[in-house]
DNA sequence: AGGACTATTATGTACGCACATAAAAACATT
DNA sequence: AATGTTTTTATGTGCGTACATAATAGTCCT
């Protein structure tokens, strides 16, 4: 049996997946040790290490001390959204970005959004609200609250140019944050706004960003109809 | 200055997004080379590469060979959604799972399916429609399309106890899939089925995913009203 | 000044070794 | 048989070296 070596860890991945895929490695089953691997591939066992965690990172392999790798039977699809600034996400689909700033004021806000933020419920937020276009037709509304104990610069900003959006990824530093998708109905100030029959069906992006403890802003994007959100898994 | 060691990849990527976070190291700047850290840090280049890679891998660090590595401008937040077989979905949230098959048949594709599958128009494909349920209620309506010709053992399933969705999992490989998520008004048949009023805004994830370059099957799933995709970033 | 070639440099990765660590398996003890 | 202890083993990671590769910076020539 005359075995090809692979010099590099992706080639090495290469010929992992290749085995899944064709199931002399099914789902389940134990797949040999790196030590072996690195034999039978002629290569370093840190070389089928790298290329092993590697799809283990991706979810197609468990790995555990002792217990070995074996290919996941349920291979949970990973799917990597890129979550990117509004214009850029406009821009990138060759259309030109706009920007209108609906409201701006500071308020105490709702009981639900002070609770998720875990702010003091009588604790004053900068409230924005505004528009995003792309080739002058509505693209998203954008309603957010601001942690002004956080982000003390943001009250000087007017917010009237440059969407918060922007600001906060320039100026505002987080370590974590939550997201959720879904669908809502537009109600009849956002189908206004939007300028859609109210009841569209919406696409929403709700976003909390924290710093360490603090909540920085909380945002909810409804995006128009016929939005999409895509990738590849 | 007393610098403690950071003996480990974890630790020197805590120590460099401290400094992201806390703006030493501003976003857009270069940041030191791998070697110099190293010493400072006061461990192998490799150890720094693993962190900086891991960082880079996240988004939160642009590497190029010989510029150097700096800080991401815009962080395009990478959200990683972890896509699951519905009734481990169901599951985890503590409530009993169900399922209803709708109706089964093989059948010539509408043409925007065959399109999106790449299958010849007239290539009769199977059709699987399916409701599936959480505590006897409705909890997402799957329509999908399996392509026979790359599946052949899928026209021996009647799917009525087992879904499509658990059964492709383990008979069908596939090396690569697209994914969309959306926001859509429910239609008379799906609010029928799901039991929900018409026009419902319901969340869709369309699916499609290939063996090599022949699609295996397509599939749209419409949740009921008030579920939400979350994850962290 | 402009273009073609060369040197430099930072990241990317391979290798081999060593040791850490988690967890299963074997063994001993009650 | 149930429980606690030790051994074994596969993965996880660190280190230092070497070389590969891409891209910039510098140099030379016209």
């Amino acid at each position: 049996m005359n075995t090809p070596t692979f010099r590099n860890w992706q080639s090495v991945q290469d010929e992992v997946l290749r085995r899944i895929h064709a199931r002399e490695w099914p789902p389940g089953e134990l797949i040999p040790n790196e030590a072996d691997l690195a034999i039978e591939f002629g290569c370093a066992r840190s070389t089928v290490n790298r290329a092993l965690r590697s799809l283990a990172d991706s979810g197609l392999l468990d790995r555990r001390r002792k217990a070995g790798t074996r290919v996941a039977a349920q291979p949970i699809a990973k799917a990597t959204i890129d979550i990117a600034v509004i214009r850029n996400e406009v821009e990138e689909h060759g259309a030109t970005y706009g920007y209108q700033l609906i409201s701006r004021s500071v308020a105490i806000p709702p009981a639900p959004v002070s609770g998720t933020m875990k702010t003091k419920a009588q604790d004053k937020l900068l409230h924005v609200r505004a528009l995003h276009l792309a080739d002058d037709t509505a693209y998203a509304v954008e309603d957010r609250w601001i942690n002004t104990a956080v982000v003390p610069a943001a009250v000087a900003e007017p917010f009237d140019r440059l969407s918060a959006n922007e600001w906060l990824m320039q100026h505002a530093p987080y370590t974590h944050g939550d997201i959720a998708f879904s669908a809502v109905q537009a109600d009849q100030q956002d189908a206004d706004v939007l300028g859609v029959p109210p009841l569209s069906a919406l696409f929403a992006i709700d976003r909390v960003t924290w710093d360490t403890d603090a909540s920085v802003t909380k945002v909810r994007l409804l995006f128009a109809p016929g939005y999409k959100l895509r990738t590849q898994l």
